[in-house]
RNA sequence: GCGCCCGUAGCUCAGUUGGACAGAGCACGAGCCUUCUAAGCUUGGGGUCGCAGGUUCGAAUCCUGCCGGGCGCGCCA
């Protein structure tokens, strides 16, 4: 696996680190004072100069003196650094530091030189996490109600990957109970139907209805890209002996007892009576009530054999994550305090992703399960493309409720994000084609000297992408991708607009090789972010539009 | 009744896990362009971050209590 060297950021940060270090073994700072909080980032406002640090804010406390004495022991030292060209104390006690030119013009060198390696860390250091999203009943073909959770499970999957965590994309099958048995034939016969298909022979059973509807999902899936490496199957985690393994340990922890839960709350219950059931105490992890194992009838419910499922997955992973629709809501605090019992640490983290409201021109588009008009994850597909779709999640917070405007999200303007980012890699790629159509005696190697301050700050912006895939993994918030290349994007454009109101600002410019190359550079380096963003999320960069 | 999520500009939403005067797009105001560097550009006005306390050098962000929305609450999956 191609890795990153390690970014600017954390590269400072290292220098600050032995600094720190030095001034204990001087005498002049306490030691043993923790540094996690302390942290070299951009600054807010870029005339703060390069680099920011709140070192001395956050130390001051515990080393028993005020910020504004420790900034002044380490900035000098900060400012005896090479590239540091100045380091100022300003405000509450933050330390502003501005580096050589160089330094940005050799960063956008290595994201160039890196390519598609740019932006990938070691962040997750090969820890294995596995991601479970979609986990649609096989009853049917996938509708826009799965496609969000679609979209955001794959992209977070993908990106934890470049952040340096071993993935697993899981799907889990609920293809136990006879409820289910009966729901599947009837689908999978039904849409046979609507497709025109002749039925031929009956499937028989349980298995191959299942079976078939998965494939049938998978097709779905594929035509928005996202892959799974795991088709787990509830029937195969209670036929294994899963269960009675995973409630043997619980067992053995204590958690699990015969009791009889209190009558159900918020609607009258008609027809409830108390009854003795077999217990885990979910309540022992702040859950509100202790959830049933067993069924009266002596079978497992559907709780206990998830739970048994998220115990194969811990064998198999450290990390556990479920993206899950917001009707799951009441069912995550068991599900984390089943996993926190058998792994003896809070290990599953669920992102529940909002409805989708999907609109046309502005018209809610009607969806009924009754009567069978929902709208299928290929008809949206087909229409607006794969593309579109997918950018289009991310464009909100995974807890935010979300409209899909048919009208919309096709539309070519600024409006739209999904446009204005495609559209601006577009613009490179045109870029380049026509510079080297056009510019002769055009140099093999960039003379980066030659940009100047405001393109500099692209390369300033574009250097961020590494911090921001980190703390979009660490958050587990792939949206934020989108939002950074949209603003890489507007900033871009700005740039490039600028050559409307004077020539000589033009990325292209043929009677001058020289400069026309360094600024080739820069943009290869803005378009090299955005495709390196874009494959995050499963979009495809656009070479023209 | 309980749990989870949310409340930021007129609207739709961001806000780098506690940082420096709270941001973007739309809409509104004012200029500019009519350009094959095209599907506009530049630039203004606009916010008690739901309310009230608390934690500390510092809070939209963390804690508590209210107000107001959404979702979910049986051995269903």
């Amino acid at each position: 696996m191609e890795q990153a060297d390690v970014t600017l950021y954390a590269r400072f940060a290292a220098h600050l680190d032995d600094i720190l270090t030095a001034l204990e073994a001087e005498g002049l700072l306490a030691p043993g004072i923790d540094r996690k909080p302390v942290a070299v980032e951009p600054p807010r406002d870029p005339s703060h100069g390069d680099l920011a640090t709140n070192a001395a804010m956050v130390l001051a406390k515990k080393a028993g003196t005020n910020p504004r004495a420790l900034a002044e022991l380490l900035a000098p030292r900060l400012e005896a650094m090479d590239d540091v060209v100045s380091a100022e104390i300003a405000g509450p006690g933050f330390i502003n530091i501005r580096l050589d030119r160089d330094v940005w013009r050799d960063e956008l060198a290595a994201i160039v030189a890196e390519g598609h390696a740019y932006g990938r860390s070691t962040l997750g250091q090969g820890q294995r996490v596995n991601v479970e999203y979609v986990s649609a009943n096989p009853t049917g073909p996938m509708h826009m109600g799965h496609c969000r959770g679609a979209v955001v499970g794959d992209a977070l999957a993908s990106l934890l990957e470049h952040a340096g965590y071993a993935v697993t994309r899981e799907y889990y099958v609920n293809d136990a109970g006879a409820q289910v048995d009966v729901l599947a034939r009837s689908a999978y016969l039904r849409y046979l139907e609507a497709l025109g298909r002749q039925i031929g022979e009956i499937p028989e059973g349980l298995y191959r209805t299942v079976a078939a509807m998965i494939e049938l999902i998978k097709a779905d899936l594929a035509t928005l890209g996202v892959h799974h490496d795991l088709f787990a199957s509830e029937r195969e985690v209670q036929e294994s002996g899963a269960v009675d393994r995973a409630f043997e340990i619980l067992a053995e922890k204590g958690l699990v007892y015969t009791g009889t839960l209190p009558p159900p709350k918020g609607k009258p219950a008609e027809d409830w009576e108390p009854s003795e059931l077999l217990l885990f105490r979910s309540t022992a992890f702040g859950d509100d009530q202790d959830r049933p194992i067993r069924k009266l009838d002596g079978s497992w419910t559907y709780f206990a054999a998830d739970t048994a499922y998220h115990m194969q997955k811990l064998e198999k992973s450290d990390e556990l994550i479920n993206v899950w629709g917001a009707d799951h809501t009441g069912t995550v605090k068991r599900t984390q305090a089943a996993v926190q019992a058998l792994a003896g640490r809070p290990a599953l983290d669920v992102k529940l992703v909002q409805m989708v409201r999907l609109l046309r021109g502005g018209e809610l588009v009607k969806m009924s399960k009754r009567s069978g008009s929902f709208v299928t994850l290929a008809e949206v597909v087909e229409e607006v493309g794969k593309d579109v779709v997918r950018f289009t999640m991310l464009t909100r917070k995974n807890d935010a409720q979300m409209d899909f405007d048919f009208a919309k999200v096709v539309e070519a303007s600024k409006d739209n994000p999904v446009f204005y980012v495609q559209y601006a890699h577009a613009r490179i790629s045109s870029l380049k084609r026509k510079a080297v159509a056009e510019v002769p005696d055009l140099p093999a190697e960039a003379d980066l000297s030659l940009l100047d301050e405001e393109e500099l700050g692209l390369v300033r912006l574009a250097a961020q992408f590494p911090r921001i895939v980190d703390s979009a993994a660490l958050a587990h918030e792939p949206h934020r991708i989108a939002f950074y290349l949209g603003d890489l994007a507007a900033a871009f454009h700005a740039l490039w607009n600028r050559g409307n109101d004077d020539p000589s600002r033009r990325f292209l410019l043929v009677h001058n090789p020289l400069l026309t190359r360094a600024r080739l550079e820069l943009a290869s380096g803005i378009g090299q972010i955005l495709a390196n963003g874009l494959a995050i999320m499963g979009v495809a960069a656009a070479e023209e539009m």
